[in-house]
DNA sequence: CGCCGCCTATGACGCGCGTCATAGTAGCGG
DNA sequence: CCGCTACTATGACGCGCGTCATAGGCGGCG
């Protein structure tokens, strides 16, 4: 979350995820983009000769990335791994933000799939690859904890479902109550897929 | 959905609902509102006076009654009532759509909440309502089948938690897979809450 | 120095938006 | 026929948008 990449290219690519984020693709505008991340206004054609869609792009791009490393960090801070306690950690992700700064931002895939699935092939795609390199150290994680690989992708699927459902609802009601009901919840189904014992 | 509700003013409510599942609010104009209504254009500002905030709060909660009253038609439809298989009907609703009309569309409430939460108190406001209104017959539901009935809220949260997000993946992905493996992954746990036989 | 890449600066263009102002029409009770 | 209310019609306004065109600075290398 530093406020500042090293260039000024990946300054514009962070701000605008950060601005998706918080009220959609279409109520960005690139003016906002270069104000928000301090860059100069010229460097936006130079850049990005691909317009607004190819800022878009990466901005969902990065989040994608982001939220996979994200998953490889969790695992590394939980002394004795488990899949309800990966999901706990995704939902606490945002249950922190929701308390610490308020309701003000999603999820910037989420954003981008509900204003520009239709519109905007090359987003949409961005979007679906943004999902899967989410999903699959997820589903790697699970599989590595003793889940049968494939129910590990299935899995990893309800829980980036549930918890993106959820972070919306959390976001309407400016209550972070479902995130934490969903993690409760699924505790269960998440652990009792373990087959093996590590 | 039937393609023209009766008066003018309820063809518009029914369009921009359907226009913002589609693009987003900020990417939905009124004039494509009326257009898409086949309203008159001056009737905009007659009945709806408080302008574009309103015709989107309005049909977000006329969406939020919509899938309430969903609701109560897929229990009617079935024979034998079953946590899993309320929540396999709310899926299919959707994998039908995707497989019969294409991916266009995901759910208003899901993009108002990601376009608006943020810029307009009351198109928040409105969406958590919605919310509210679709969990309530959710959460009825899965008492009248033996849930306890605190557990059955939070079981509720969880289903359209799970739905919203399958969804956004789904629509992302252009594969309703997501959505029939929520489905098939989420059944045991929801069944699994049956306290007493009905 | 001179030149040439990279990067920045800035103003203009055309468009579509939400909103407003003003006027017009239709139906109907008096 | 009048007048009133409900609804429709239409053009204008101001604004912000994405994009483009053009013109710089500016550091390094021959």
């Amino acid at each position: 979350m530093a406020d500042s990449g090293r260039g000024p290219r990946e300054r514009m690519v962070f701000s605008a995820a950060q601005l998706i984020r918080r009220g959609g693709v279409t109520a960005t505008s690139m003016r906002d983009v270069v104000a928000h991340a301090r860059a100069p206004r010229g460097s936006l054609q130079h850049y990005f000769p691909g317009g607004k869609d190819q800022l878009v792009n990466e901005a969902v791009d990065w989040a994608g990335r982001y939220a996979a490393k994200r998953i490889a960090r969790f695992l590394g801070e939980m002394p004795e791994p488990s899949p309800s306690g990966l999901f706990a950690a995704m939902v606490r992700q945002w249950t922190d933000e929701y308390e610490t700064v308020g309701f003000a931002s999603g999820c910037p895939v989420a954003a981008a799939t509900a204003d520009c699935a239709e519109s905007t092939e090359s987003t949409r795609t961005a979007a679906a690859a943004a999902f899967a390199c989410w999903r699959r150290p997820v589903a790697e994680a699970l599989t590595e904890m003793g889940v049968p690989s494939q129910r590990a992708e299935s899995l990893a699927t309800l829980m980036i479902s549930t918890l993106e459902g959820a972070i919306l609802m959390a976001r309407a009601e400016r209550d972070a109550g479902a995130l934490t009901t969903v993690a409760r919840e699924l505790a269960p189904v998440l652990d009792g897929a373990v087959t093996r014992r590590r």
